[in-house]
DNA sequence: CCCTTCTGAATGAATATTCAACAAGTTTTT
DNA sequence: AAAAACTTGTTGAATATTCATTCAGAAGGG
């Protein structure tokens, strides 16, 4: 089973427009209008986490980037802090949803799976130069956040768990000797090094460059069950399972 | 040449206590007394940003934490601004001092500069968590702040052209095959990516066992220059050049 | 006495939160 | 059906707090 890498589509979220039918869901039809401004309010933190940095952060930030009033925020969540909580709440739903999503898209083999959820880390709907900030953000201070570290660990458990079944299946299949635990750690490792080095990096290092450099890297690591092919247009990397 | 890998020494940098000498240093010795104090509150900040977080840290924090008055900071610092500033340029200065003077212990041979520079990135003087959590912190306000993204990646520039270098003269070396500037990358990336969770992670994570990884990690995409030797305590690498 | 270093209360700016009032729909009463 | 009462969502000025900075002066060596 051969299959070239090609782009992921361009999933990013645009702006949330319900402003012409937000009571008509079979709902409550209030319920849905709180969901929305909910939602609002959470893209208006992102967008400011990645303007100005946490820290910069004030609620008349989130409010204005809403457009909506000063008051706002209090009414929809108890305060800045439960916020910025479910702020960091939605990036983590979003990020376990979409790789979960990439897995099952990716068939039973497992070095299919693993390439798809490398792959799938640099799609541009998670690795955006907005979310990554916002992200890094959250990092900043989750060490002394209980909350956040919570949430951001939460975030990696079954991830972790996930990439070490993986690199195990592939090195029992090919006896490649590797130490399992310590591979998939390598691998994590990449790809969170790959995102902190797309958001610190001026402007040379993209996205696809990320995911090249991920792909090439299973590649060298399971080189019996991923073959490199560079072609004229820039590098791309074709998957080989077995 | 083959050397077994061993812990560098705790040169861990401790509280500074010149209270008992403070102006007999040859200078005029009231400068001396100036930089020790400039010293004493830029670590003050190190120990504030790692127990509240960068939003958290406040004058009073630092000044407290440095058994100092309130207004020193303002005194020896034109600002908090500046104090940050010249606390992420502290911390830039000593980590390119550290990889530096690893180097120059390495000898000439490129296998073995790169196995140190990997190796040293876990070493207690600068990956403890005091100084992870500091870093931390400012990279999550660096996008916004022009200022630490300068210094952030004054950082980076020579550690990743000799990055560049060294990996582009193994592969030449012994024809791997692989693409010099993409496995530099991912080098470079598999690190930050463990000091990152060496930071989140709990407590499961230690920088031995990054350093491990890490050193795995070279001998995996380098397998002609370095051998993974298990040993009953726990695993070891030992490194053989060409 | 000057000069440097340092102190800590006073100042003023920034900002999270509160709240009284408003708007607009929805149900109940007449 | 019109009016009244209630509910929900929203506003923005007022409040209270937190915090960086300032500064008048203490301390003490020369």
């Amino acid at each position: 089973m051969n299959m070239a890498l090609a782009k992921k589509g361009n999933t990013q979220l645009a702006a949330i427009d319900n402003s012409s039918a937000p009571r008509s869901a079979g709902n409550n039809g209030q319920k849905a209008s709180k969901e929305t401004r909910r939602q609002q309010l959470i893209e208006a933190t992102i967008g400011s986490l990645a303007k100005r940095g946490y820290a910069e952060t004030t609620m008349a930030d989130i409010s204005d980037g809403a457009g909506m009033s000063r008051g706002i925020v209090n009414f929809h969540f108890e305060s800045k802090d439960r916020l910025l909580t479910a702020t960091l709440q939605f990036l983590s739903d979003e990020y376990s949803a979409h790789w979960r999503a990439a897995l099952d898209k990716a068939g039973d083999n497992p070095a299919d799976q693993l390439f798809a959820l490398v792959s799938c880390d640099f799609d541009r709907a998670i690795c955006n130069r907005r979310k990554l900030a916002a992200w890094c953000a959250f990092w900043g201070e989750a060490k002394s956040r209980p909350t956040y570290q919570a949430l951001c660990a939460a975030r990696d458990e079954d991830y972790q768990h996930l990439f070490e079944r993986l690199c195990g299946a592939l090195i029992d299949n090919a006896d490649y000797g590797h130490d399992r635990d310590s591979t998939a750690l390598a691998l994590l490792a990449l790809l969170e090094g790959l995102w902190h080095r797309l958001m610190m990096g001026g402007g040379t290092l993209t996205s696809e460059i990320a995911r090249q450099v991920g792909l090439r890297q299973l590649a060298i690591v399971f080189p019996k069950h991923y073959v490199v092919t560079p072609t004229p247009q820039g590098p791309r990397v074709s998957v080989t399972s077995q």
